[in-house]
DNA sequence: TCCTACATTGCAAACGTTAGCGGCAAAATC
DNA sequence: GATTTTGCCGCTAACGTTTGCAATGTAGGA
């Protein structure tokens, strides 16, 4: 920029000021600038310009997995968002550790994020919580329950509710439930809809075909295992995209005729769900409707502060989508006819 | 930091090098200054910092798209590459847009990213590559062919050679292959690996049986279909992991047995391959080893440029990692046999 | 002719760090 | 006791932008 100003005889503020495209530079001078800056090969530094402006275009975006069909659209959807609003997303991800967590937390504070969106640990760090106070943050699927933390995520409750109630009125009773541990959030909101189900029907809840845990395949194919080791169940539903990778992958080791054995009920939608067995029956996340709305959210929220309105847009405080029963070939009647017409 | 020093009674400059635990400072005055610095919830202002120093800890990874297992994972290994060596990553997908890309290089020059690791689009602007230029940048998967440029990718050639060879072996002529379109390095490199694989067994290549495209699912879908449709091929090869899915979701719509009347071999290994009819052969690619000696190299070769060191180090200029090939029962011998003891 | 208004540009002070250079004691050496 | 070394610290000038305010020139109106 120094040396543009040299070059042309300028100001170092015109020279600013013309890239900046402001309207108080005759368009003349403009045009000069702008042309003498592509022949130089000059860029802007965005990190001269946070500093004096006080205000960063980065926007954090952690999470505890990638693997996870989940997070990957979802950072996929967020990307979107922020380069479409002229933001930075820097990615993060955790693998559920606190202390990596704390980290990038700290580090997304060292380049002053203007917003982060956040998958908690079911465990943050003390000092995690009180950094994240500081900035625009947003609960991405999990909810952290902190005060005032906006949350976009998912209904679970509501899905594995639907789902357990199909298979209710497939008149199944013995149905398994592998889940996420109950210090999540999601892990919590699940397992209560399951339950409800049950007492909606006015029917005793099976404790003992609920399996919960780290929320990974790992998980999902030991929890499998064991249920059918020891509890046989006519049905089972799982509540998580990997447990559901875990499950499908115990039962085909196991040789199981599906749904003549056991009705399954998956979580997700990945592709290969409509080829598992004719086509596993699951609940269907609007995963990509989420992270967008989550991350114009942000965005705007970060606009409106920038602009100093107090007033702050009349957001849902808990935006919850809603996940769809996509019933395919993998439930039917305990009785053995696939109950449907 | 003028708080801490006045608060303190020192200079900024004894603040800043107690926080950087130089060795030049008493003990004592820099727990003091720690202590301090905690209780006021002084954070670093990486902006200001990466301006004086005019070095950055950004790092950027730019790719088509992480619904691609392969990006998804890679995308996972970096930032925990990058995580533990102290960088950021800041994540861009392009949707393989050329304007998105240079949008997103811009970013990340204006960002002064201290490395960039980059999946090209076939066709990148001229500014792309000249701005790329200035910058250590890495290939990651795709080559982009630009002089100097390292490249971390699988070798397509090898792994589908391999495939082809496999299939040749188990009696089949009339094979199929849907690849990724030819100004894409990764479809170039995987067609002619086919075509090798054939002129090494003496036979002729069946280029009528050859289809290449946009690499996604639709694409996949639309070349199987097209292929059962006109050709009625012994065997079918994809050469890309969302070729996979949709050349798989065409067999099931066209309700195909397999092996029976087709073999199958599938790229990559999504966990669904081992259940898909059996288990789905397929090349298998060491995605988080791939993305992890990228990320080891970039951040290697900063350091030694940081450290001012000329001299390079000496690491493999393409650095091409081999697949292998997993034979599960979607292929068999021609005849109908399974080929197998 | 003088005053006002407007359009365009320049000056200079920040923003938060880092690093070279120098200062000042206390300790060590002669 | 004089001199050098060592340990610790402060002053100050950058780094590349942005911005409030002042300055300059030009034109229009009274």
């Amino acid at each position: 920029m120094k040396d543009l100003a040299r070059e042309l005889g300028l100001s170092i503020s015109t020279i600013g000021r013309s890239l900046d495209d402001r309207p108080e530079i005759s368009v003349e001078t403009k045009t000069r600038v702008r042309q003498a800056a592509d022949a130089l090969g000059y860029i802007r530094n965005s990190g001269a310009r946070m500093m004096r402006t006080r205000q960063s275009s980065i926007i954090g975006l952690i999470v505890p997995d990638l693997n996870n069909d989940f997070y990957a659209a979802g950072a996929m959807a967020l990307s979107k968002c922020c380069e479409d609003a002229g933001y930075q997303l820097i990615l993060a991800v955790t693998r559920d550790d606190p202390e990596s967590e704390l980290r990038h937390v700290r580090g997304l504070m060292e380049a002053r994020a203007a917003g982060v969106i956040i998958g908690m640990t079911a465990t943050p760090l003390r000092e995690t919580v009180t950094l994240l106070d500081r900035v625009l943050a947003v609960d991405f699927i999990r909810e952290s329950g902190i005060a005032g933390r906006p949350w976009f995520g998912i209904d679970g409750w509501q899905g594995v509710a639907q789902a357990t109630r199909h298979l209710i009125e497939l008149g199944h009773r013995r149905i398994a439930f592998i889940g996420g541990h109950q210090d999540l959030s999601t892990g919590r909101a699940r397992l209560s809809g399951f339950r409800a189900a049950f007492q909606d029907a006015g029917l005793a809840v099976p404790e003992q075909l609920v399996r919960t845990g780290v929320p990974d395949a790992e998980f999902g194919r030991k929890a499998m295992f064991d249920l059918l080791d020891s509890q046989r169940p006519d049905a089972v539903i799982a509540a998580g995209a990997e447990l559901t990778v875990g499950m499908v992958d115990a039962i085909g080791q196991r040789a199981l005729r599906v749904p003549d054995q056991l009705s399954v009920v998956g979580f997700g939608d990945a592709p290969w769900f409509r080829w598992w067995n004719g086509g596993l029956t699951t609940m269907a996340l609007p995963t990509y409707d989420i992270a967008y709305a989550c991350g114009g959210y942000l965005v705007r929220r970060i606009e409106a502060q920038k602009a100093g309105q107090a007033a702050q847009e009349a957001v849902p405080f808990r935006a919850l989508h809603r996940l769809s029963l996509i019933v395919r070939a993998s439930t039917r009647m305990a009785n053995g006819t696939d109950g449907r017409p």
